[in-house]
RNA sequence: GGCCCCGUAGUUCAACGGAUAGAAUAGAAGUUUCCUAAACUUUAGAUACAGGUUCGAUUCCUGUCGGGGCUACCA
């Protein structure tokens, strides 16, 4: 144990304390040591309720004899005061200074890297899964960010990770693009009509949903049978199914189709994705794995861990979990989705072995997936309890989910655009970019949209649903991407003007009594950061790091406001701040990282 | 019907069971001879309701009311 924390430090001292005096141990982690709030005198803060009972004190008594036991044993600690039953606990101001001498030159404070690659066993991180019959929305936005930051979040905090895609390429619901291209289509290619790929065939999804519904309003009107009756039976859903069962059979003119269009889909994906800045390791496809999942059950049947019907469908008996009973084979042998899901877990494990398998898939399938595990466990799969779901809450508009049949769906390439616009037309009112170069011009207003968009997504608990109200544009001002942006600019700018060799030539030999509240409290979240990061990890929460870079940029803000850098009198404070400025920089820009968010030098 | 999730300022979001529930935005009032005012300062405003557990509850438990999701031989 080379370097341990000073949070380390206090809780063994208090718990030896507390051993002394009563002769019991207790646990470590049982000691809560907390950031001392704003309002209160100290850096550290323990809750020594838990403590009262054991030492027959009263909380103040107890806070008092702990204090002076930490004191003592602590090098670090300069003073504490005892408000109610909170020992809150001072640090010397040489520790923060020492802890800027330790990590001015540490461009990534506490990022973890990865030992040995080669031997460790990675956490595979699925997101992304999109259909091939439509464009990508917000829905997936959430989705994509989510999964890349959270891909960053783990591989920052030491784990190795690999970011994983599984394009949903088949199935019914491809087939009625694909039909209805072909019946309506009249040759129509995203080149001959300039449209996008993924927005040209959804067009065509959509186009089949049309038709289909006056098919099922005739049918329902001369033969009065029910609407789910007579969407089954309606000639176009008889067709879309025929085509399905042409594409299980590899009917050439059928593949034909099918590859043509999603490469369509994929052309237009690939400029979704790039505009989004991410990316993937792997990319797996449905039509590759469906058929695993099917030998996996059979196999399973023969193994009698799954049962057959009398119709000849294929069931795993989930009674002893209190679900219900899940089909996997359908009575004609076809595959259903979590037959598929079976398979690309299987393939997935085969191809990494790997600690985890993370899906961020949305949290309308929590039971869906609780299936899935179970169903795995039923199958004897040593990796039913690696799987774990990230299950995230819905981006919901002001009238609720978005209905593509209602025509509410907001669609990603527009929201990426319109943000893009709308910092292209802010900076410009602001008269920020009059120097810059075309090409500078173009890249700013980019990062700054998709800061603006991916901090508003991103900043909320992935666990919960968040709201998004298109008729309010995704502010600039405030707690936002943009801000934090300016923020690291504002640092930027000043270190650009200090030039290289003002840098170079800084020193750190400051009297540490002279270091004011602000600058100690910049520090001090800074140096909370090399907790809160594996937290984020462990939480898969980007949102904890939105928050915590927020938090920064705004601290730092108050000390800009307030302090001069390279106009203060005094050298030494002067070299101080500089060094400073270096590692918010870098911590901002490290933050935002994990974030999936560029940082620009200025704006 | 059964199962699960969520109710915090006008609005959008915070708060490992811990102190006086934080921010942002919208509202009101201010700050540019000073390193970028996309900033800063001041001000007003909230835990759906009723019980319980606890030294302490927005957080855990029970009930009521309100919102959402799942419950397919769809994905």
């Amino acid at each position: 144990m080379k370097t341990m924390t000073i949070e380390r430090k206090i809780a063994h001292a208090v718990s030896e304390i507390i051993a002394n005096e009563t002769g019991q141990t207790l646990q470590e982690n049982s000691i809560i040591i907390q950031k001392t709030r704003k309002d209160f005198e100290g850096d550290l803060t323990l809750v020594v309720f838990p403590f009262v009972k054991m030492l027959r004190r009263s909380p103040e008594q107890c806070a008092e004899l702990i204090g002076t036991a930490v004191l003592q044993n602590v090098e670090e600690v300069d003073t504490f005061n005892v408000e109610k039953g909170f020992l809150n606990i001072v640090l010397k101001k040489s520790f923060w200074l020492d802890f800027l001498n330790n990590n001015v030159d540490n461009q990534c404070f506490g990022i973890l890297k990865t030992q040995d690659r080669e031997n460790t066993k990675p956490v595979v991180v699925e997101f992304s899964s999109p259909n091939t019959n439509k464009p990508l929305h917000l829905g997936h936005i959430r989705n994509n960010l989510l999964g890349f930051s959270v891909a960053r979040i783990l591989e920052a905090a030491g784990h190795r990770v690999e970011k994983v895609n599984l394009v949903n390429d088949r199935g019914i619901h491809i087939c009625k693009s694909i039909l209805a291209w072909i019946k309506y289509g009249a040759g129509e290619t995203p080149e001959n009509t300039g449209k996008k790929g993924d927005k040209l065939v959804g067009d065509y999804y959509v186009r089949f949903e049309t038709e289909l519904r006056k098919e099922v309003q005739a049918l329902i009107e001369s033969q009065g049978v029910k609407e789910d009756e007579a969407r089954k039976n309606a000639p176009l859903m008889q067709e879309a199914q025929d085509l399905l069962r042409r594409w299980e059979e590899r009917d050439p003119e059928v593949m034909e189709v099918w590859k043509k269009m999603n490469d369509w889909v994929y052309d237009g994906f690939d400029h979704t994705y790039e505009q989004m800045g991410i990316s993937f390791d792997k990319i797996y496809f449905e039509s590759d794995t469906y058929l695993l999942g099917r030998d996996i059950v059979i196999q399973g049947l023969a193994n009698e861990q799954l049962v057959k019907k009398e119709d000849g469908s294929v069931w795993a008996v989930l009674s002893e979990y209190n679900l219900d009973d899940k089909l996997l084979l359908r009575a004609d042998g076809t595959s259903v989705y979590m037959t598929q899901d079976i398979g690309t877990a299987q393939l997935r494990f085969d191809d990494y072995h790997p600690k985890q398998m993370i899906y961020v898939v949305g949290n309308e399938q929590n039971y869906h997936f609780d299936v899935l595990k179970k169903v795995l466990k039923k199958l004897d799969k040593p990796y039913h309890n690696i799987i774990h779901h990230l299950s995230y809450g819905m981006v919901e508009l002001p009238a609720g989910r978005m209905k593509s049949r209602e025509g509410t769906v907001v669609d990603a390439d527009d929201l990426m655009d319109e943000m893009v616009e709308r910092a292209r037309k802010t900076t410009e009112e602001l008269g920020k970019t009059e120097d810059f170069t075309s090409t500078e011009k173009e890249k700013l207003y980019h990062m700054i949209g998709l800061g603006a968009l991916k901090y508003f997504i991103l900043k909320v608990d992935p666990k919960k649903n968040m709201l998004f109200n298109p008729e309010e544009s995704i502010d600039f001002n405030g707690n936002t991407g943009p801000f934090i942006q300016y923020t690291f600019a504002r640092i930027s700018s000043i270190l650009r003007k200090a030039g290289e060799k003002r840098l170079r030539d800084a020193t750190l030999e400051l009297d540490a009594a002279l270091l004011n509240n602000k600058e100690i409290s910049l520090l001090k979240n800074i140096h909370s950061f090399a907790n809160l990061l594996p937290e984020a990890a462990r939480e898969h929460s980007p949102a904890l790091i939105a928050n915590y870079v927020y938090e920064l940029c705004k601290e730092f803000n108050q000390f800009y406001h307030e302090y001069p850098v390279l106009n203060e009198p005094n050298g030494a404070i002067s070299d101080f701040r500089l060094h400073l400025l270096k590692l918010i920089a870098h911590n901002i820009r490290n933050s935002m990282f994990l974030l999936g968010i560029d940082v620009p030098d200025r704006m």
